[in-house]
DNA sequence: ATGCGATAAAATATCGATAAAACTTGAAAT
DNA sequence: ATTTCAAGTTTTATCGATATTTTATCGCAT
């Protein structure tokens, strides 16, 4: 009888494919805007840069079109997802829909672990220097997903990571350097680590939600010029 | 010299990538159970099954990785997603609350073109003889989506008609076959027709998802058994 | 000039071969 | 009997080369 459950894998794998390593470095650079929206990725470009062959570069660009991060057109290559204000916008209101869905789920499910993961994640963001872009990036990432981790839903949690990703490439696009005016961002987010920590389940939500449309807003002044 | 006629250079071309064959034949094959959950898919062994190279295939194979139907391995190969009960639970759920979103998004849009495409797709599923499974399934989904189609949401649409193959998958693995009990399906969605035409969106949203409720609670009977 | 068609150039998609892992297996040692 | 280890076997990941397709170019008739 065919025994098909993966056994403890080898502890030991301090190599990478080169498939994952295309696939992080591309979409590294799509999302912080490195490669500008609609641009054509062109294989033989990328195997330079990327120092590999095309079959991980394919692989990776596979992986990335599902993610709405580069379009495949069957016959004629790929190319950076293109950007709008409907794109925008849309993306927005979805990920106010499902994040709040999730953060209701997760702290409707709070326990002692969640919670501590919750705090620590707020606490490494908030000392973090927000000059260092890359690394406070990551880090309000996890904030933001710590918040949602607790739903006990994969998939609503891969989609929130998604348009996550999808957000944060608007914000690189509209330029990442830019003061946020009159916002009291850490407030913000003290905010509603605060309501979370205390389970109330409405007022977390609505801050969160506000915080996106606060960001929302700021992000549509800014113009977002269409690719030329 | 063979005299080729020149194809229509800016229109579609009616030859599509192996790539493109592969990953429908494939996903394909997951939905309707032919490869059951948790069967490694070993590049080999589907290289002489449809009859083509390594490259696509592992293409194909990425594609359908974030779409949720295969995972990969880094370094140890591909293999379709397991199945279990919880899993079906959240993907009726998130299911349900999608396509709420989306047929209210849908029928608040509600404009003629709209309304003549989803009364044909219903027509068409209505009068095809649901024996035929292929063709039912096929004009069942489009029926569906057709629900949802007018959300002015890509992404979200998206979201559902993931979703939807998801669910498709389940109702295969628990036996197509099997009947629906005393269940009347054809009224259930020509009610949730009749309420999407007069633009009830409280009364089509309520038909909509009791409808996904009851296939789930009857395929939940069903035993799903867990892959060994 | 303007558009059409053929030709050249560029890029994609795909194949076949090979190196690198990951599993198996079986005998030796505990 | 169980664990360990190493040789042998499968399978994956990746490269390099090639056939096809798409895109760009240039001349020629309108």
């Amino acid at each position: 009888m065919p025994l098909q459950i993966p056994l403890a894998p080898q502890q030991n794998a301090p190599i990478v494919s080169a498939t994952q390593t295309a696939y992080d470095a591309i979409r590294h650079m799509i999302v912080t805007g490195e490669l500008r929206p609609g641009t054509k990725l062109k294989i033989e470009s990328l195997k330079e840069i990327l120092q590999t062959g095309a079959s991980p570069i394919r692989e990776a660009l596979s992986l990335l079109t599902s993610e709405q991060l580069v379009e495949r057109l069957d016959q004629r290559g790929f190319r950076t997802a293109p950007v709008s204000q409907q794109n925008f916008n849309e993306i927005l209101k979805l990920r106010c829909a499902l994040e709040d869905m999730a953060l209701r789920e997760s702290i409707s499910n709070a326990d002692d672990k969640w919670e501590e993961d919750l705090v620590l994640a707020h606490h490494r963001m908030s000392r973090t220097d927000s000059k260092d872009i890359p690394l406070f990036e990551e880090r309000h990432k996890s904030f933001h997903m710590s918040l949602l981790a607790n739903c006990h839903s994969p998939i609503l949690l891969h989609y929130c990571h998604q348009l996550y990703d999808l957000n944060v490439r608007y914000r690189y696009l509209a330029g990442r350097s830019q003061n946020y005016g009159k916002r009291d961002v850490k407030r913000e987010h003290q905010d509603i680590l605060e309501a979370a920590v205390a389970r109330d389940v409405a007022l977390a939500s609505e801050r969160l939600l506000d915080h996106y449309q606060q960001t929302g807003e700021f992000l549509r002044q800014s113009a977002l010029v269409p690719t030329s």
